[in-house]
RNA sequence: GGCCCCAUCGUCUAGCCCGGUCCAGGACAUUGGAUUUUCAGUCCAAGAACAGGGGUUCAAAUCCCCUUGGGGUCACCA
């Protein structure tokens, strides 16, 4: 048997975290056993405007390297791959099942509906449908709906029955015909439900495993009745664990974004945007928040860390494996080592699996996407031309590990902006320089020295500054941490003599200038 | 409320199906120490969990029952 697996969004116009996670779960089982995974747009509703509430969805996908082998864009056999232009294949299913008496027309009307549902609420039984429209004669039936009489389809339950499922991370699950209600499968206007629609699309495109979040776990049972009276097999069904928000059980909701702001394992997200994202003209708000996937790229995540994070969430290799490549986990997933607990999302984790994955880039590549956030944050011009590059390189180099995430470039600005607009740690001036008037003369003595470098390069400039302290007595404290604040304004950086050498000579000079004339 | 699902360190998880090798392993986070001109890093160390109660058994994180807690779902939404 083929194995063909499918995510299905409906087109919201951003990509959601968890959805991601599913949609990877069913990517991986499809990949791993050389099956397909295709792409369903279910936009039953009619879409205002779809390309821009899709585009965002197939960006996330293209931008994690989850490729689809059908659905929009690259067609398929089994199309068309958007619901609202399958409503033949609905239309034809409800006939069936009307014809074989699976289904019936309801006249009830939604209020008489209510009214029996709220009887049986305060009563304390389980509601069941009164199907007194079954009472209609075929003919009162056919003059009713020629009429015109509002009614819906629904299919008739056997309540009898129980049905059940042998769900891949669940086990066995079942449930109690006698306790459901039938369920709409068409709305009064013809249109089907969520429910109808997927069973009738997944037996169309053939899919073999339905692997989605636990949340439609419950919603199987139905599903379940009208695969059987539609007469056709049942696919596997595997009900992973939703992804809950940091710390919690609650599934992650992008309703809840203002919430996550005081949450505790939230915050270093949150924080880690603050100070991307405004440098490059954005910020943390409905539109990019870490609830879609696309914060993730904007703020400079690697595709890596996050498909490794997500793979990890819900989902181990063995009691030690942390840093898996993507063609690693095809190699070895499996839905038996799901876990079936909901897992918060871990930002803690996420953001070790990208320090794992950013330590293994080659310096080019990190360069090549620290240039755009540059660009953005005008720290240098379009087009980049080969020096700005090379002292970019140098840049990247001197950071090292400091540089977690390619955004993280736009807030070492000391190295870009002019002299006279170079910006104080305040604290850190205070007490480098201000209160410490030794440092200060240390300083305007090494300023000299400085100018006359040659070649200004960090091991000369390191021998000099050595040489400087020897002969003056003092250590290499005693005037190191002044001079930092006065050439880069931070208390805190790369290597001291890095910093000099990728500010310069004129620079370095100058910037010491203003320094010590400002604590004056 | 009915139905369904879930429950191991702060977090993500291993172990559970096939009881003993588990006074429960790893990672991240936290704390302490070492290294370094700062920060980041690196190295070393520490604390940290089987929700509770009953069984079954020579033996239970592992099997059974109950309780508690958490979550999902009950639409002419998807």
């Amino acid at each position: 048997m083929t194995v063909r697996t499918r995510f299905a969004p409906s087109p919201t116009g951003y990509m959601h975290i968890g959805g991601m996670r599913t949609a990877l779960f069913n990517w991986l089982f499809a990949r791993h056993n050389g099956g397909k995974f295709i792409l369903r747009i279910d936009d039953t509703d009619q879409q205002r405007n779809l390309d821009a509430a899709l585009g965002p969805i197939l960006d996330a996908f293209r931008w994690l390297g989850l490729d689809w082998d059908e659905g929009p864009e690259v067609g398929g056999d089994h199309g068309p791959y958007f619901q609202s232009q399958r409503g033949e294949f609905y239309k034809r299913a409800v006939t069936q099942l009307l014809e074989s008496g699976a289904a019936y027309q309801d006249f009830e009307t939604p209020d008489e509906i209510k009214v029996q549902r709220e009887a049986a609420q305060a009563e304390k039984r389980t509601y069941l449908s009164s199907r007194v429209s079954l009472q209609l004669s075929p003919a009162e039936r056919a003059n009713k709906a020629a009429a015109g009489d509002a009614h819906v389809i629904r299919l008739l339950v056997d309540r009898q029955r129980k049905v059940s499922v042998e769900d891949h991370v669940r086990g066995h699950v079942e449930w109690d015909c006698g306790l459901m209600a039938d369920p709409v499968i068409c709305r009064s206007d013809g249109s089907p439900l969520y429910n109808f629609a997927t069973v009738v699309d997944d037996i169309a495109l053939q899919i073999s495993h339905v692997i989605r979040a636990e949340e439609h776990l419950t919603n199987t049972a139905v599903q379940l009745l009208i695969y059987d009276a539609l007469g056709a097999k049942t696919p596997e069904f595997a009900h992973i664990p939703f992804v809950a928000a940091p710390g919690t059980t609650k599934k992650l909701s992008k309703r809840e974004i203002g919430k996550y702001r005081n949450n505790p394992q939230f915050k270093k997200l949150f924080d880690i945007a603050d100070q991307i994202l405004p440098a490059i003209g954005q910020s943390v708000s409905d539109a990019m928040n870490p609830v879609m996937v696309s914060f993730y790229e904007e703020v400079g995540f690697l595709p890596e860390a996050v498909l490794n994070a997500l793979s990890r969430l819900g989902w181990s290799y063995d009691d030690k494996t942390e840093n898996m490549p993507l063609d690693f986990v095809v190699q070895n997933f499996s839905l038996e080592r799901v876990v079936k607990g909901p897992a918060g999302l871990d930002c803690d984790k996420l953001l070790a699996y990208q320090e794992h994955w950013m330590g293994q880039l080659p310096l080019e590549q990190k360069v090549e996407q620290c240039l755009p956030y540059l660009v953005k944050a005008k720290r240098i011009s379009e087009p980049v031309d080969a020096a700005a590059r090379a002292f970019v390189a140098r840049l990247v180099t001197a950071l090292g590990e400091r540089l977690k995430l390619f955004g993280d470039i736009v807030q070492y600005s000391e190295y870009f902006v002019a002299d006279d607009i170079l910006e104080y740690d305040e604290k850190a001036f205070d007490k480098r320089l201000t209160q410490d008037p030794a440092a200060c003369g240390l300083l305007r003595g090494f300023r000299d020295r400085l100018a006359g470098a040659e070649p200004f390069d960090a091991a000369t400039l390191e021998s000099l500054l050595n040489a400087y302290v020897t002969e003056r007595g003092v250590g290499l404290g005693a005037v190191i941490h002044a001079l930092r604040v006065a050439v880069t304004g931070k208390a805190a950086g790369p290597g001291m003599f890095d910093c000099l050498a990728l500010v310069g000579r004129e620079r370095c000079v100058s910037r010491i200038d203003r320094a010590l004339q400002r604590v004056n």
